[in-house]
DNA sequence: CGTAGTGTTGAATTGAATCAAGTGTCGTGG
DNA sequence: CCACGACACTTGATTCAATTCAACACTACG
């Protein structure tokens, strides 16, 4: 009944990542299928569902809009946009970016698969920075204003929601920690096993990930230039911490990489 | 009837800030009168009881805590307590920071009458800094667990809770901007201009004011060093964009000051 | 198969850190 | 009320981590 008809075939949660996923995919939780729903959905430990019960999660299913995948480079939406929704990654990869007037970009974040974007939004009603689907990806999209209607139906939902904000604006103080006091290394040390743990989440490989992003969206987002970001992976290698083949990564040495941020952690 | 028991004479939004503040203190809506309520509170226009009609705010009130004042130094909180409340600022000023384990600090942020402090609590239900007062200061405690109930009971609240959080995420990705791509003059420029428009948003002078915090405080914000930030400030001084004298600060050119950063600008 | 984008490596430069030596300011106790 | 000590701040000289500039290799894709 329900099918493959738009997306057959296998996939991953992470499509660059396919070569290292562990699990198959069977067709109702394939991540390409718009029909999917949150009660199948095999991220609905992660996402917005969790702590919902059944009919609760029903309910959100209800105002979730499974659009189309996006294609590498699509934007889901650009600064200044108006706000009308935030977006779970159901597969792939996103970065969120601004452009100043002198031309740079900077990456301000990365998302993926399970992961909130858009919440920078809230305030304003414009969103404060452009979003774009780093390799094919598809994505659910929650309009705010039903979401926020639907919280004030379900407490569940309205405390994981606050619980989710809070989480990345926790999120965004430790970034503001590693920018404004470790070096080129520490800061690429600390980047690669937050991807590790963040892939784990997902139940993908910590060791081993193809990367979603270039070297350049990495030094955007590090604050450190494309030339020193890759300076830094040869270290690492160097040094047998990891093993980096253009966007496939290794981490060989899990422990050490921590030990290189060890006196830096709270 | 209610009056100036516990702290009479006159007081302003901030206590350092006296000399530069506008209009008299009545006893009511004194900053440091604990009795003062949500709808007498002169910040009630920009704190949470915003968009909250009469009866509203009444409920918020019920459930808001105003303990004694805080002394210079004294912590609303250290990292890992257990999270219980978040705070609003009734007067003065306090900074959030982390503690690594080589010794040094990182500040995370600033915090001015009106703004909320201890949403990095929320998700993993421990501060993930510790918050300590910059001077005499007084806070308003807003226990989560009520403020969750109420916001259930409110639509108004919920809906501006989300954005107040909204509003911390995005500026925290601005902060990220800043620190990745800012030089050390373009930090400070951007440092002065901001704390500028959060005194003007609680009607004190945005080009005269004493800065709360010290030098190293600064620095630990924006990653640079103390040092650093002592030349900024002289060369600013040398360029007439400020004068400063110790923590008394006059921002003498607004237009110039944002020159310096006009390029970088969103 | 060519071209644009992505990634690596080297040499020179530089902005901010570090090291060092002061002066200024404030709060406390004698 | 003043003297003392601790901290806060400034300025200068030197060093260094990361950037910039430059050249080239790899890869992916129409």
């Amino acid at each position: 009944m329900s099918g493959t008809e738009i997306n057959g075939g296998p996939a991953a949660v992470s499509a660059s990542n396919i070569a290292f996923r562990s699990g198959d995919c069977i067709e109702e939780t394939c991540p390409h299928n718009p029909k999917v729903s949150c009660a199948s959905c095999r991220l609905n430990k992660l996402c917005l569902p969790i702590a919902l019960n059944k009919s609760e999660i029903h309910q959100l299913d209800e105002i979730v809009e499974r659009n189309r995948p996006l294609k590498k480079g699509d934007h889901l939406y650009r600064q200044n946009d108006e706000f009308k929704s935030v977006y779970a990654v159901r597969s792939g990869s996103f970065k969120a970016y601004v452009l100043s007037d002198n031309g740079l970009g900077r990456v301000t974040g990365f998302y993926l698969p399970g992961e909130i974007i858009g919440m920078d939004g809230i305030a304003s009603h414009h969103y404060a920075n452009s979003t774009q689907a780093l390799e094919h990806s598809s994505i659910c999209e929650i309009p705010f204003a039903q979401l926020e209607k639907l919280s004030h139906q379900l407490p569940n939902l309205q405390h994981h929601f606050f619980a989710i904000m809070g989480n990345e604006i926790a999120k965004d103080q430790q970034i503001h920690t590693l920018l404004s006091s470790y070096t080129a290394e520490e800061r690429t040390a600390s980047f690669l096993l937050g991807l590790s743990s963040r892939y784990a989440r997902v139940s993908l490989s910590p060791t081993r990930f193809l990367l979603p992003m270039t070297r350049s969206d990495i030094g955007e987002y590090l604050g450190l230039t494309v030339e020193t970001v890759s300076r830094i992976f040869t270290a690492l290698q160097r040094k047998d911490l990891i093993a980096v083949n253009n966007r496939e990564t290794e981490i060989k040495d899990i422990k050490g990489l921590r030990a290189l941020i060890g006196s830096k952690a709270a």
